[in-house]
DNA sequence: GCTAGACTAACACAGCTGTGCTAAAAAGGA
DNA sequence: TCCTTTTTAGCACAGCTGTGTTAGTCTAGC
């Protein structure tokens, strides 16, 4: 009988709004009250989804890495292992405005998570989008060996965490100095690394 | 005839309490007089050598990378040049105490520069920074370089910027997964990459 | 049209925020 | 001892903060 809203669709537009305020004004800005005009909402209706701040912090951290992840989760595996292993790593670098976007309130939920060591829940999410992304850099190169493309002598493990720690670092260096490291920049440098592995 | 007190060493000594509960609690928590409890003195007391909050900030943000430059120039080259490398790269690596704070605070100030985002004076010292680590790594595969170790059809801009990203990627695995990126997974790691780029 | 239930807006409250201002304490040369 | 300058602590103010509470508005099936 009553009026219907999705709840689910509801959360993520409010924390959209708080990404929004995030990579605007930094994590210090995003106070109930200013996220919810930036959603254009009145502050009792933000906590009408959101009892807490810190529940609002969390869902929407939790929000980018349920995107990233559903994000590799659309790619289809198809032409050579070393193109689909770029296509992979070109999607999770920020090289448009919205993974940009996304990047930049990752990087301040991470700082903040940081400094809630060990306990804090926004720690919990870091470690998972973390542990994800080093899976992923697992899969593709073990991908690689499979394929009996890799050179000789290179540890799987050990290229993992290389991949990693470049996918990471190139993704910071986009996101703090886009005009110097433009996406065909990247992906030229990530191209550049994936073929010093092959044979 | 006044009391006579070193201005530079007073404002340090409150930077690093800002440090020290940006660490513990995130700049959120980064108040005029959050941050004089911390250093024990009265918020009129911080208020004197930093008239404004913003002041404070970047002076703080600017102190760590004072303190990363002179970390740098301390080191002196000697031994061979692969060792002298590895020796630059192991002092701008969070592998300490120390040097983890240190990293986890300037990941709070980049964020927080992030958001401000062009005009701000933060987003000015994240560019110093960012440049200062590209200049060192440029000199380091220079030398490589130079001294006729690098693997031939190389190209030392392209992998200085690799350097430079797998550097800032791998401080940001040691800063957030210590326990997994340990201080001797990260110099293995390093060598690793400096013995692939040797002919 | 009515009404149960989902939703919204608004206010209250105590506490914190940055900043301006003022009074006093400290300190060392005269 | 006094006096000038530096240094410190404290208060005041308006505005923002998270959260509780409460009264109200809307909607959809009857």
């Amino acid at each position: 009988m009553p009026k219907i809203v999705d709840h689910a669709t509801r959360r993520e537009e409010i924390a959209e709004a708080l990404w929004r305020v995030v990579r605007r004004d930094g994590i210090r800005a995003a106070s109930v009250r200013t996220i919810a005009a930036e959603a254009g909402w009145s502050a009792g209706a933000v906590r009408y989804y959101f009892p807490d701040q810190d529940g609002l912090l969390g869902f929407a951290m939790d929000l980018v890495s349920r995107r990233v992840t559903e994000r590799i989760d659309a790619i289809v595996a198809k032409g050579s292992v070393p193109g689909t292993v770029l296509r992979y790593l070109d999607e999770v670098l920020p090289l448009d405005e919205e993974r940009r976007a996304e990047f930049d309130v990752w990087l301040a939920f991470m700082a903040q998570a940081q400094a809630e060591s060990g306990a804090g829940t926004l720690h919990a999410h870091t470690d998972t989008v973390h542990n994800e992304l080093r899976a992923l850099c697992a899969t593709l190169i073990r991908a690689l060996a499979d394929a009996g493309l890799l050179k000789d002598g290179l540890d799987v493990r050990r290229e993992t965490e290389r991949l990693h720690a470049l996918l990471d670092g190139l993704s910071l260096h986009a996101a703090i100095q886009p005009e110097r490291t433009t996406p065909t920049r990247v992906r030229q440098l990530m191209r550049h690394h994936i073929e010093s592995l092959l044979a």
